[in-house]
DNA sequence: ACAAAACGAGAGCACTGCTCTTGACAGCGA
DNA sequence: TCGCTGTCAAGAGCAGTGCTCTCGTTTTGT
């Protein structure tokens, strides 16, 4: 009994643990050769032969696929945890987590974010098992403004007193906003969606232009307050205090 | 003479002919198989045997710094003939033609977008002829923003009349921006100059969102629509009117 | 008309992803 | 303990890649 369930453990953790070396070595390669990694290096650095990666990934593009997992999930627990730490009626402090968590792991791991925020690789269709782990950082910031609309402070009307910001949604678009909101946070009024997508473009946005050396000759030596800005003017302008 | 200079065009014009037929082979390339084109496939389109490519491309990286000069030019004339069309004085006007016109030239060419704005390319450092090309798109907004101040349309004060969307600038970001501004746009305020960043990083950030297919089971039917209400509400924030 | 430069073609090198076959080893039931 | 079976690493091989070098040919400048 005993002697099955460690014999098959056996076979079981060996293997498991040859995937998770070669997927360590390929984002370490990942990091100087970018998307189009190779599997020859990886085998070379593992001191096997190519063909026998192919026993563990049955492509590069599964490899990559594996990867792109990997770093969905780490990207979106950096978010989960950095926001996790404040104080849930401090809605303003939980957005400012939440964008410096994923800002953090972006300029921790530049190739990594680049691999799943930036082009798209031709002819790599992503499966529908990366959907999910890709989906964790948006659900931080959804939930986020599913609280503020539970605790009356995001109302449709204008975040910012007196101010004339908000601007009429057109019917096509605020029906398209009323279907997501339906599906993934139903008590969200669209105009306060709305304004968390913008935030939400924003927020990446800044992270991508600073990774992809769209800043260079421009915010250098301030580029973290440039991004607590950002991030700040974004809250004022979706309400969240 | 005439001989002369004829027997000097027939050498050059051909040259000419084949490196933008080249050019032209390689962005068609482009749209199947990204940045990670075949120089050898260029040729054997082109009937030509891979090494004869070396006389006119004297590397791969060589070729992509070609296209890449291209696109940037062509991104850059497209947002500056859109936002030509308007009259000087609609600075609302001018914003949204300059967005539409990148947007418009990215849904048409997005692997010549992604090439310029997407993943950088590791191990390839875009030389210093490719800032000139890729300034011209920033420069139109950059001209926007001066003529507003110029205009008394663009202030210092809080474009919006009685909200609170301006937030101080922290002194480090604040010194950056007038270092920016002496050298590009000496009359634009710090507090005009960073309100257009963000707007600027919003269009692009927007822009890449749709392209890189992060705006999938989102927004899907009403893009335009909400590009332009991203444009407005961003005008708003800036005092674009 | 002649030397020099430019050009296309071809062979070749080292590399890639991937497939197929071969031989070795471990776990299983009898 | 002895075969059987499934898993594994290794190697050869295929087609493709960027790039270099050489070899005749053509074109150019003088």
């Amino acid at each position: 009994m005993l002697s099955d369930m460690t014999a098959k453990s056996i076979r079981a953790r060996v293997r498991d643990e040859l995937t998770s070396e070669i997927k360590a070595i390929a984002r370490q390669q990942l990091a100087t050769d970018g998307a189009n990694l190779s599997l020859r290096a990886v085998a070379r650095e593992l001191g096997m032969v190519s063909s026998a990666v192919y026993r563990y990934f049955p492509s590069r593009d599964d490899l990559l696929t594996a990867l792109i997992i990997d770093c969905y999930d780490e990207l979106g627990e950096a978010a989960e945890t950095a926001e996790a730490a404040v104080d849930r009626s401090d809605l303003l402090g939980r957005w400012l987590a939440t964008g410096h968590g994923i800002r953090d792991w972006a300029l921790a791991n530049p190739a990594e974010y680049a691999l799943i925020y930036g082009s798209p690789v031709p002819g790599y269709r992503a499966p529908e098992t990366t959907v999910g782990p890709a989906a964790r950082t948006t659900n931080v910031i959804l939930a986020l403004l599913a609280d503020g609309v539970a605790a009356g402070t995001l109302t449709v009307a204008d975040p910012v007193p007196g101010g004339g910001i908000v601007l009429p949604l057109p019917p096509e678009l605020g029906a398209e906003l009323d279907r997501i909101a339906a599906t993934v946070c139903p008590d969200v009024p669209r105009e306060v969606l709305s304004r968390g997508i913008t935030a939400w473009i924003q927020l990446f946005g800044t992270v991508t232009f600073e990774l992809f050396g769209r800043l260079q000759n421009m915010i250098e030596s301030s580029r973290r307050n440039f991004f607590d800005r950002q991030l700040r003017v974004m809250a004022v302008y979706v309400g969240l205090r």
